[in-house]
RNA sequence: GGAGCCGGCCAAGCAGCCGCGUCACGCUUUGCGUGCCGAGGAAAGUCCGGGCUCCACAGGGCAAGGUGCCAGGUAACGCCUGGGCGGCGCGAGCCGACGGAAAGUGCAACAGAAAGCAAACCGCCGAACGGCAUCGCAAGAUGUGCGUGGCAAGGGUGAAACGGUGCGGUAAGAGCGCACCGCGCGCGGGGCCAACGCCGCGUGGCACGGCAAACCCCACCUGGAGCAAGACCAAAUAGGGGAGCUAUGACGUGGCCCGCGUCGCUCCCGGGUUGGAUGCUUGAGCCCUGCGGCGACGCAGGGCCUAGAGGAAUGGCUGCUCACGACAGAACCCGGCUUACCGGCCGGCUCCCACU
């Protein structure tokens, strides 16, 4: 299946229920300044949940660039991915980096998330 | 031209590509396509005021909290407008919790004699009574500031010390007397009412120091919880079992009491769930014009529809331009206040300088 490069609803986590059953039987996979919690679904793609709290920012602005951040990199790069849920979360030090920086973060994040879905099949 | 005051407005712009959300239309309808629209002046802090919703309709008393010059505006306000008073500024203007201290309680560091009823450290006085000295036969006179005393002008302390200036007066002094000023009280005028104290008249020698963001008094206001409020649909589940106690008892009721309403009650086990959709944006709405008003604002007519998400959209990248871009992201909705903020534009006004 060739996405194009779309962030339809079927890509996102909606429901308390998809995060609970992400949490629970999630392996972690971290870089410097995200972590993530991943783990294969039966959506036939993936999917996309965002957690940048209040500790990253307090500033909703510098919060909201983030997840634009996040989200418009998904996008473009999802066609790529495995079928696997992803719960990315910020750490603090997201909010010191730039756009051009978080977005060579997430490159080396997708390259560990997709290694690591190589390793469990 | 320079410095400044007030009011209003804007919040980098343009293009291309890739995306996101609501709505409308269409289609081959778990989706796709096309089109429109898509954060703010503060969306923020959540500090006030309302709408809306539910709470066995909100009644009385006490408590608690809030507001506090006057009048008006408003749905309402702690907001706004106008006025008064006080303060600041040459000025345009700006700032002010600005009711009551002749109802009570209380407070005032340090300094100072004394902080509220009067009192007296330095000081001034020698009138009165007494002492002493001198003179005198005596009565007494003079002197002395020693005792009892008189005084509060001057000095000094303080944030604040019981009106000010002058003349008279006196032993020295003192509203003790008088003139003017100030102050209090009363009456009249003014302020369209009022706050106020601008003017006039009368009256009182002046009796009333400060603090009420100290208690307090007075006047007015406040029922509670909040859109995770609340109401709806569908499916599933339950509406039961056991033990005990006893109605001057329990609960509603989130300050307390009364009142009102409901009901047998307590403990243990079980159950009290999930999804969808609603509330959700047309509203004390915005823009023009006219009329009334100093103004806040009101009335009338015409026009407009201007985010509505829900793990949460309103964005990313590239290029160009310039004065190189601040604070900052809607979450039920309005009216305010406060706080944050790179800069720019428009209008009115003040002061200074120069020129004519």
């Amino acid at each position: 299946m060739i996405a194009p490069a779309t962030f339809p609803r079927a890509a996102r986590l909606l429901k308390p229920q998809d995060f609970a059953r992400l949490r629970r039987i999630s392996r972690h996979v971290g870089t410097r300044h995200f972590s993530a919690e991943v783990a294969a679904n039966e959506q036939g793609g993936p999917r996309l949940g965002l957690a940048i709290s209040k500790r990253v920012s307090k500033s909703a602005v510098r919060r909201n660039r983030i997840k634009r951040i996040a989200r418009d990199h998904f996008r473009r790069t999802r066609a790529e991915l495995p079928a696997v849920d992803i719960l990315l979360i910020a750490r603090s030090s997201a909010d010191q980096e730039d756009n051009a920086s978080l977005r060579a973060e997430l490159v080396r994040l997708w390259q560990r998330i997709a290694a690591f879905n190589e390793a469990v099949h």
